[in-house]
DNA sequence: TTGTATGCGTTATCAA
DNA sequence: TTGATAACGCATACAA
């Protein structure tokens, strides 16, 4: 453990400037080969390192990206955060990460933080995009990207998974095969992604005529406890349903578990989807059917569009939808 | 989007000097109710905000503490990074990430890179602690903490969960029951973690006098795809085995799997247990037993003793290692 | 090829 | 209660 040492003192140390040394950590302007030499001598002597801080001070740039998500729990954003951070460390950024916990004051105070703290830009993933976060990233001079969340009207740039057409998508390719029953299981209120992908399910089923009972759609708190216990009560309603569709693997897994303590046949009897694609729904003995899309490449593509917003000289706005992939597998047959 | 202000014009804007704007930021040193409330109109006016990087070379603190993760992919280590944002939080630091996916070099680079951005603190989890990072922790100035490794002998401290003992302990609990021929399946030899479990299950075998053909103790990728293969091929050696560990959920879950498309009975004719507590573990139809243990606990502890280390003025070290709990749920029983 | 001097935006020390 | 001014450690324009 040694103390940290400064410019100044190499210098002193080299016998030369303070401007020849910082030239030699930098590769900018020209040196001699011989006081090179006998500079990098005392950086390795001395275990010099440059102060960032100062650096960047100088420089006005920080190299620092900010990444606000409302949570760390789950597959999802883990994988996400290692997209974006593939990226960043492509181009030499590093991440500066806070977790909110999905707290609106957290999220702005993190805002804050991260333009106090100079980062040259800011990835931003909240559970619902709010009126309190639009007006605070027009005012914020830096470029924000939303991610997993939309931004409708507004010049702010997204990139998003298009909830509600692999939805209605997943929901059709059921009718196609012959299911007109069915019962679904979806989200909290509080969860735009899941409201968006009940649309799509309402959606699909409209346009093909088809019409459900209003206690056949259900809703939980995307444990597998949940689906378990709507799964019981969407039984108790009625036997007629062929099929089940849960806003995510965990509910899904839950409903399937359901229907096999009661001896009830998937898919024979009835098949199950989830709007989801975890490590669940390879795990069940029954490989559940669902809907596949990758949160690595949505961070990189945000990560990757942030970089460019930065770049831009005129204020950029761009709003990317990922694609997805229906993965109809054993928990799913013709009816 | 406006530009960024400074300090020296809210001074101009205000008629006072930069001294009297700094100390109403700061609530330091005495400032009259009226020029502070004049100060504070231009602030909120101006929407000025103070450059902490600035701030921060004055001060020589940064209030950022590093974290280098080999893997973010995973339910453990986001948790873990969750209860260090937690703590970190409380304290008002910030998380600066780094993944090194287990990249040597990378994890050496990053050390340097959060050393030059002036990190009051390092979070150091690796996959393996090598000789290359012992000598670079001993080196740099800063305090670290080695989280889900031991560090052993060194200086160094470390958090961690004592995968020998609880390995061993839950073996412990199946030969308790009556089981006596065991078969395991491990990770690779890379994992240090998966080892001393191997470990721990061998030496609760030789307390007991208990003795197992080579064979039977297998290897696979943590994949659920790998525990079904290795399951398999324990089948096809012999049919005495009453009783399977696998080093993880994933693979324990294969196994599982496996062993229902043989029609075995589980835990009638094999018991399963896995070494790990993950969602699969309650997904499974038949919940999984295994071993618990608390990734977020185990960061906030990482977190606090950086932090004690931190503040401390001499050299301080602790090695911290974190409780288990045994689950035996349904897939396994009596022998 | 090298050195000098200034600026980056704060905090902190003194003096007023 | 306030203001000037010196650090903080570096980059860089300009001069030599």
């Amino acid at each position: 453990m040694k103390k940290d040492i400064n410019i100044k003192e190499v210098a002193k140390k080299a016998g030369v400037s303070i401007a020849t040394v910082s030239r030699v950590f930098n590769n900018s302007g020209t040196v001699k080969e011989s006081t090179r030499k006998k500079i990098e001598a005392v950086i390795e002597e001395t275990g010099y390192y440059p102060n960032v801080l100062a650096r960047e001070l100088a420089e006005k740039k920080t190299h620092l990206i900010g990444l606000i998500v409302h949570s760390m729990i789950g597959e999802g954003i883990p994988r996400m955060i290692n997209g974006v951070n593939e990226v960043l460390e492509e181009h030499d950024f590093n991440l500066l990460i806070a977790c909110t916990n999905g707290n609106l004051q957290s999220e702005l105070k993190h805002f804050e933080i991260f333009r106090s703290k100079r980062v040259e830009g800011i990835l931003f993933a909240t559970r619902e995009f709010k009126e309190e976060h639009r007006e605070l990233i027009k005012k914020i001079p830096i470029p924000v990207v939303v991610l997993l969340q939309r931004t409708e009207q507004e010049q702010i740039s997204f990139v998003t998974f298009d909830n509600y057409t692999f939805a209605k998508d997943a929901t059709k390719k059921l009718i196609a095969l012959g299911h007109r029953k069915f019962a679904f299981i979806g989200g909290p209120p509080t969860s735009v992604n899941a409201m968006e992908r009940q649309l799509g399910f309402c959606d699909a089923l409209k346009e093909n005529g088809l019409s459900m009972e209003v206690e056949l759609s259900r809703n939980g708190d995307f444990t597998i406890e949940a689906g378990y216990q709507q799964m019981e009560e969407i039984l108790a309603i009625q036997n007629e349903v062929t099929a089940v569709i849960a806003v995510n693997d965990g509910m899904a897994i839950g409903a399937l578990n359901c229907l096999q303590d009661h001896e009830i046949g998937v898919p024979n009897d009835i098949s199950v989807l989830g709007l989801d694609d975890t490590v669940l729904a390879k795990a069940s003995r029954l490989k559940l059917s669902g809907v596949h899309y990758s949160y690595t490449n949505l961070g990189k593509q945000g990560a990757n569009l942030l970089l460019k917003q930065m770049e831009s000289e005129e204020l950029l706005y761009e709003k990317i939808v990922m694609p997805y992939e229906i993965h109809l597998r054993e928990s799913v047959s013709e009816c």
